[in-house]
DNA sequence: CGGCTTGTTGATCCTACTCAAGAGGTGTGG
DNA sequence: CCACACCTCTTGAGTAGGATCAACAAGCCG
């Protein structure tokens, strides 16, 4: 994990109206700048932060994409999201000031790194950062939501084309194709966030492009068939910016 | 849904140190109560706000309990929380500032009606109040997480001894028993929450009684042989407070 | 009392899990 | 350059846990 702290510009990331900075003044992005100069590498399968770990800082992905896992007492794990860039990890812990979960970099990706000390302090001269603290909260409120309605009722077939849907409209959020994309994720992990075994989830994706809704190469996935997709998801997609 | 617009003091408030005023000092808490004067009564059945309300306000449980519901596109349900004395409610409609959620009270309540507005001026300028809305969504990224877990992986027993496990120690830190309560939410919410079905919780019920770990009489629980609960859930319980 | 809601129990079925074998891809070292 | 180990992914066969369908009991309230 290589601390370059190089400094970063808000104003010119190709992500900034899905980070922090979203609905900032220039001024204001500066004064941000200033308390978030630092910039991560971090290569596929290192951490950002582990259980135990004491939080300091939140992390806003740049490139490449995480996943957050919490371990249970018996070592159990479970995925709880898969972070794409512009997200911010780490607020579960402010709470008790220590990580409860880990974040692992799913390929080579690059964090900024938010003292979150300083932000607060920052929030309480700008409220507009105010605002968009409580505003990212809130949004992964929502969406943990609507994880919970995905694990609590749907059948395997529904939440794997709920989470493709997901991730493609994710994606396309971000100015990258929603039909064509590459899942950073090996299955296991699809499988765990879904609540379904490896197996399940390799056997959908083979009857997905047997039904012609996809076509998948290992990790490539074509989404074909958009509607088809979303009508086994039942809209239960939680395609991001929309409703 | 009756607004008797009682004033109402933090200061001599049974579940104050739960609420919102945790943390503050008596200045800053008569400066909130400012804020928060009314108070509402909701009787059983009655719901707080609906999906598509505009988010005016969150609510602080005074007493009484409350389930906190999503609604997907095609009509489908999911339970996601269970809303006790001291909590609040109405977090998740911050970012988009409509409710996509509804809460519905178990049983007669009464909870402070908090204007956002109104808060969130107030806490630019009380940092301790600052810091508990930040504790308080971050607790409640947490306690989701710790609901992923359980509905993505355990079986349908370890699910309902958690959840009873859960509720028991959340009775108990409010001064309750947590050996013998009274459900206050029907087998088909348990279910709904749990993603099973009220026929499946119904059979667990009697089995956990067969195995002499509660005795349940509707929903009168007595919990018998709490260790045994515990190895069942995998301490993936929740335990509020503890860890 | 009678209607309604909530909860219990039984029988059967089906989805996704488990166990197992093998294919494809990648990186390392000889 | 090939051989080998290793890891991820795929596919198959059998199984089990929870869903579904259905009947009935127990409260509760007008």
């Amino acid at each position: 994990m290589i601390d370059s702290s190089v400094a970063v510009s808000c104003s010119n990331c190709s992500v900034r109206r899905l980070c922090l900075p979203a609905g900032l003044s220039l001024e204001d992005i500066a004064r941000l700048e200033q308390v978030t100069r630092k910039k991560k590498v971090i290569k596929a399968g290192e951490s950002l932060y582990r259980p135990g770990d004491s939080f300091q800082n939140l992390y806003a992905i740049r490139s490449g994409s995480f996943k957050s896992v919490i371990i249970a007492a018996d070592g159990d794990t479970q995925v709880t999201h898969f972070a794409l860039p512009g997200e911010l990890l780490g607020l579960d812990a402010y709470s008790k000031q220590v990580h409860s979960s880990y974040a692992e970099a799913l390929e080579d990706s690059s964090v900024c790194r938010l003292p979150f000390a300083q932000l607060e302090i920052l929030a309480q001269q700008v409220p507009a950062l105010q605002q968009q603290i409580y505003s990212i909260f809130s949004e992964e409120l929502r969406q943990e939501n609507e994880i919970l309605m995905l694990l609590g009722k749907r059948s395997a077939d529904t939440r794997l084309a709920a989470l493709l849907i997901n991730i493609s409209s994710r994606y396309a959020s971000r100015g990258y194709s929603h039909s064509e994309f590459i899942l950073s994720m090996p299955r296991t992990d699809i499988a765990n966030y879904l609540g379904l075994t490896a197996e399940t989830v390799s056997r959908l994706f083979s009857r997905f492009q047997r039904q012609n809704l996809i076509k998948v190469n290992g990790r490539v996935v074509q989404v074909i068939d958009l509607l088809g997709l979303s009508e086994l998801a039942g809209t239960h997609c939680g395609y991001e910016g929309e409703i």
